[in-house]
DNA sequence: GTGACAGTTCGATTTATTTTGAACTGTAGC
DNA sequence: GCTACAGTTCAAAATAAATCGAACTGTCAC
């Protein structure tokens, strides 16, 4: 179901504890720093070596979490970090993050 | 074994990898919250409806991750946040989790 | 020294999270 | 319409993390 739409929470929703478990998994960490350095890429881009389920759990967990964005763009999803919206609620968390 | 002397890891030597799975758990984010607004604190005054060995288990992922730190005085173990550490490390993150 | 207390450690059980494959939806190209 | 592809969903299996009780160490007060 690439066409159902998805759910992302606003700004202000965002929750800390959502934010933390998400951010704490070592393949979601991969996708944030991916995400730092390359400004839109489609899900197969960043987790290639991942079984498309599995994968599809962590954008889930991103999302639902307001790290990143997905976005339709005819049968590819683009994934987008959501730094402006992060570091207005966060600051500084996702440095942190991405410095490692 | 009150007395086996607790290991710290040094300021520098904190991973972030390990301060966000410390994090992610309500008893240690409670436990967070509550050394935010008090300087020291033993362990049973801040996880009393907990078991001591559960309670054990939280105090080691919080020291060491470098959260907390743990001074002996008698009989009681001492619990601190360590602010500065963390915010020299990584400025911004427990202030966003204080804030919750 | 004896008894009570603060916490730790160990192993076993419970619970939460991750992983996987199979079946599915929607888009694209022919 | 048919086939191929991107990603989602579901249920089941594997893995990781939390919980608990029992046995323990060290300190305190008597």
């Amino acid at each position: 179901m690439v066409g159902v739409e998805l759910d992302h929470p606003a700004t202000d929703a965002l929750r800390i504890e959502d934010v933390l478990a998400a951010l704490n998994h070592p393949a979601r960490l991969r996708v944030v720093r991916t995400l730092a350095s390359n400004d839109e890429l489609t899900c197969q881009e960043i987790l290639p070596d991942m079984t498309k389920s599995s994968a599809s759990h962590h954008w889930r967990m991103l999302r639902e979490s307001g790290i990143v964005e997905q976005r339709r763009e005819g049968r590819y999803l683009y994934l987008r970090l959501r730094k402006a919206d992060l570091d207005t609620r966060f600051p500084g968390l996702l440095d942190a993050v991405i410095k490692g």
